[in-house]
DNA sequence: GCGAAGTGCAACCAAATGGTTGCAAGTTGT
DNA sequence: ACAACTTGCAACCATTTGGTTGCACTTCGC
């Protein structure tokens, strides 16, 4: 809850799709413009460009105008930040779980 | 691509939505049945039914019942393995961040 | 046995999503 | 100057999503 699991829901959310999880991987490797991305994928550049401006949109890239191409570079820190959440929540469970097991076992 | 991220996708999409990750940090305290996570909720038990069979379906839930209740509980496993991803991602991208900078010190 | 509690199923609805196409406008190299 | 390339914007479309309501069915407690 609060705003915290909002943005970390943003984020999943943006994660939440095959495409735009391809383009996260893509753009792990190097910065790269629209339609780079775009060629040899299924899709057209547009929808690329959709997809991108959603993964900006959760913090996860940034662009930048460079002559007259645009291009979209990852930003990790939002990467890190849900990975701590999902590291807290998990830990919570394993502490649960560890709890159930004690009071179980004789 | 391939079937690794195919099924990421599928696990940042079902935590991209804030009721479903509430639900998700609940079920991380105790297993609950869906009328106690619709208590106290803004949106309707059946709504919430919805959410746990999108979270099951993810394979970051699974249910038993109980006499005349249904209990739903995390699995851990799967919240590892989206962890795992966005570790995998995220190093690469440090790695590449590092060779660049390395080429453009002097 | 009967009412209350908990669940499951289905129909239905509005809004968001992922995608397309067409076209105008700003760069680039020759 | 001009043709080629890259981007941006808008309209439009089908499907998915998140939510509701109503009702039938099982299980518990007394």
């Amino acid at each position: 809850m609060s705003k915290r699991s909002e943005s970390a829901a943003e984020v999943f959310s943006a994660l939440g799709d095959a495409t735009r999880l391809s383009l996260v991987t893509k753009l792990g490797a190097r910065p790269q413009s629209a339609t780079a991305l775009a060629d040899g994928s299924k899709v057209t550049r547009q929808a690329i460009v959709k997809h991108l401006q959603v993964l900006e949109g959760a913090g996860l890239v940034k662009h930048e105008k460079s002559g007259r191409e645009v291009l979209y570079a990852l930003e990790a820190k939002r990467l890190h930040e849900a990975r701590d959440f999902l590291d807290a929540v998990s830990e919570h469970w394993d502490r649960a779980i560890e709890r159930l097991r004690d009071m179980v076992e004789d």
